[in-house]
DNA sequence: ACGGTATCGTTGCATTTGCAACGATGTCAA
DNA sequence: TTGACATCGTTGCAAATGCAACGATACCGT
């Protein structure tokens, strides 16, 4: 008779799997560093990214609301992480950059964000590629709204 | 150079993918039937429990704060879904149930959530159980708040 | 050159969220 | 019994969120 088993239900378990996971992270420099979660996103883009950045490019990049993003930068601008100026390009983009203090909280915060992850994937063993690639899969819900594939990124690892 | 790949981060794909999950199934439902997640959440769970869930239980077993079961309970309670009574052993407890129509309105979105279920399982394919297990290792945060273990519940599948 | 349309970033607004505080009830030991 | 302390559910409140609307700028066909 029973009916659902919301235990077994997968969007709930991801759902809880990652706010336990975010919480987690989150916990650890959000204390230490005082940022949130959209601000760490909004700063480990600039780094990755090197140069300057427009707020439609972390939106797409990145997952987050247009308005998310905007009003991280603000925060982080304030904080005096982020510099923005005017593209002159095209004067409706914004130039997000890491200003020097960003540079040095990135570089403090990346050891932990490391370090966490390498707890992780100790907890998952064998199966974190596996993991990586279901995550793949259901994160590719329809064809989102793609950047003009300027240029690849560089990674590093 | 760039430091960090935050593509690569896994607090950051679980957590998109979460999101792109969640959103999925609730865009089936938000409309047909009008409910949010987290009053899907405790609906099911009371149609799992069977009998009278108190807030508390919900919390615990449902991964949500208190004041978030609490709000649930009451947009589902003016809507006619669930009733509150007062438990008489220990009435700090309230007592939540399913009425007539919240039994309906299950019946009627589990075919969804089945449907949705096995969409995703497809997705993920051969590596569902790894997944599974996956996903089980990472919510395991830290021992949470648990249930004085009343009586397992029924499972059906 | 001009007008219509598209894109970018910000802001207003209603809603949701988490957290702490609270009143009410229960428990337990002195 | 009494008093200190714990637990339950609700509520106040500040902050975060998603969405739509907006002004500003750019693009494009005619």
């Amino acid at each position: 008779m029973g009916g659902f088993d919301l235990a077994k239900f997968l969007p709930y378990r991801i759902s809880v799997a990652a706010a336990r996971v975010s919480r987690g992270f989150a916990k650890r420099y959000r204390t230490e560093f005082g940022i949130s979660i959209p601000e760490w996103r909004v700063l480990a883009h600039l780094s990755a990214a090197g140069g300057p950045v427009s707020v439609r490019e972390v939106h797409a990049r990145v997952d987050m609301d247009k308005s998310k993003v905007s009003r991280a930068a603000a925060r982080l601008e304030q904080a005096g992480y982020v510099a923005k100026a005017e593209n002159s390009d095209d004067r409706r983009l914004v130039q997000l950059t890491l200003t020097e203090a960003g540079r040095d909280l990135v570089a403090r915060i990346v050891p932990v964000a490391r370090s966490y992850h390498a707890e992780l994937l100790a907890r998952l063993g064998p199966e974190a590629d596996s993991f990586r690639r279901a995550l793949e899969r259901l994160a590719t819900e329809e064809e989102e709204d793609r950047l003009p594939e300027k240029e690849a990124f560089v990674h590093d690892d």
